[in-house]
DNA sequence: TTGACATATTCCGATATCGGAATATATTGT
DNA sequence: ACAATATATTCCGATATCGGAATATGTCAA
């Protein structure tokens, strides 16, 4: 045993670069694989394993229109990464507040006898 | 040639579970090796490693205090992660807006001699 | 049915990555 | 200098991952 689990998490699905930019190219609306790979200059095959990565996480859903098919965007599913980075900023707002506070304390102790 | 960069890019020194919760630890302040072995259970020496890929990106930042080296967050460097995610949220809101404007376009011509 | 088009899957080789164990490198105290 | 403590690095094996090429699947049109 030496890896646990895999690119089956939205975390590690969108750090791929390709997969950003499928996911950003398709902020413009729903695309054909076809589209996509004009778009992004990619071989086609690779625009598919990337898009299949990226619907088994569910960052994408897919629609046939006859022999193409229409993948579109699920943002959200982008809230496990929402809520990590909302962690994060939380607890460096409170940081900067608390040192706003520290601040204004050492303030208040320079103005000893201000009245 | 096979694949290209590395774990040398923030998103993906994030996408490892194992990174986030060292990253997570240290929103209570900053930490000694030693204690976040123990406040993870993890074997240190896979935290030194994990903190090293975290430090290459610029995540966290190193002080040195005896023979012990204490590591704290760089939150700024989540920067790339809030520009990506605002990028795909705005998207998303403008899409709310242009349905919420089309919806009230269908209702407006569903009240054709109202006055 | 056959052929063209659109997309998905499979196979392959190169490499990156992770975890584990062992070991190396400080730094402090005696 | 030596032992103890704290941390970092190296070596290893297993596996995941990516890109590329070839091929399979599915759908439409004649």
């Amino acid at each position: 045993m030496a890896r646990s689990a895999a690119t089956a998490d939205v975390f590690n699905a969108v750090a791929e670069g390709r997969r950003r930019e499928i996911l950003d190219t398709l902020i413009a609306g729903e695309k054909a694989v076809g589209t996509i790979v004009e778009d992004l200059a990619l071989p086609q095959p690779q625009v598919s394993k990337h898009l299949r990565v990226l619907s088994d996480v569910g960052l994408v859903r897919v629609r046939t229109d006859g022999r193409r098919r229409l993948y579109r965007l699920e943002p959200a599913r982008l809230e496990p990464f929402r809520e990590w980075l909302a962690k994060h900023e939380q607890a460096l707002n409170e940081r900067l507040d608390r040192m706003d506070s520290y601040l204004q304390d050492l303030q208040q102790e320079g103005e000893p006898g201000d009245a």
